[in-house]
DNA sequence: TTATATACCTAGATAGACTAGGTATTGCCA
DNA sequence: TGGCAATACCTAGTCTATCTAGGTATATAA
């Protein structure tokens, strides 16, 4: 049903949570659960596939950080990430609106 | 990302459309425009599948009827049908919640 | 020492929606 | 009268977002 391309909402709640503060992957799942209030349980299989297209699409940067004896991969939105947001949180809000309209449709 | 059966919005939109009133195939399609503001277009490739797999799960049953010449294929929601509606009402709730919560949450 | 949590990653499967085709009738316009 | 657009139904095959299920490795708690 026209699941057009920036309507992805994988891609937009990621960009929401790396506007503001750098993530590493981990940390996005369990940030993504809080700010959800555990709606939205985000799995590994989907995160790391989705962050590596971000990058090569230029919407986010990575660097690598130690912390505890362990390498974290960290992740910065870009300038295109933040427009590319804007983009998919309109399109989000036109989407949610056609769904909302429809279901509150009063025949009459 | 959690894309659970329950929130397919495509059966969604259409158990939606019946509620109140019987609509045949081609119809759904101008009523969901209509009722959408214009913001949903589905195609048929994506609407006749669909309702067959509605009156395979008995959600909807259907019924011929002529009208200037043409056979049109009517569809009635049933009992289940408005108990899966309402199911998947309130995950869309739940899910549109989640993603707004993560939109605008603000650290701190 | 063994299990759990943290932290990264990928190949292949699943499934919802689309593309692109098909059939047939009605109504309009040139 | 001929042809095209709109109406009305349908399906096989494709695309792709997400999930499943696996892999590697370190730190920490039981």
């Amino acid at each position: 049903m026209e699941r057009k391309k920036n309507l992805e909402h994988t891609t937009l709640l990621v960009l929401s949570l790396l506007k503001g503060q750098d993530l590493y992957g981990y940390q996005m799942i369990t940030e993504l659960e809080r700010r959800s209030n555990s709606t939205f349980h985000m799995k590994e299989g989907t995160l790391y596939p989705v962050l590596k297209k971000l990058e090569n699409g230029g919407y986010v940067t990575s660097y690598e950080a130690e912390a505890n004896g362990r390498t974290r991969k960290y992740y910065r939105i870009t300038k295109s990430g933040l427009k590319q947001l804007a983009e998919e949180k309109e399109s989000w809000e036109v989407y949610a609106d056609g769904v909302n309209s429809v279901l509150s449709f009063m025949p009459g």
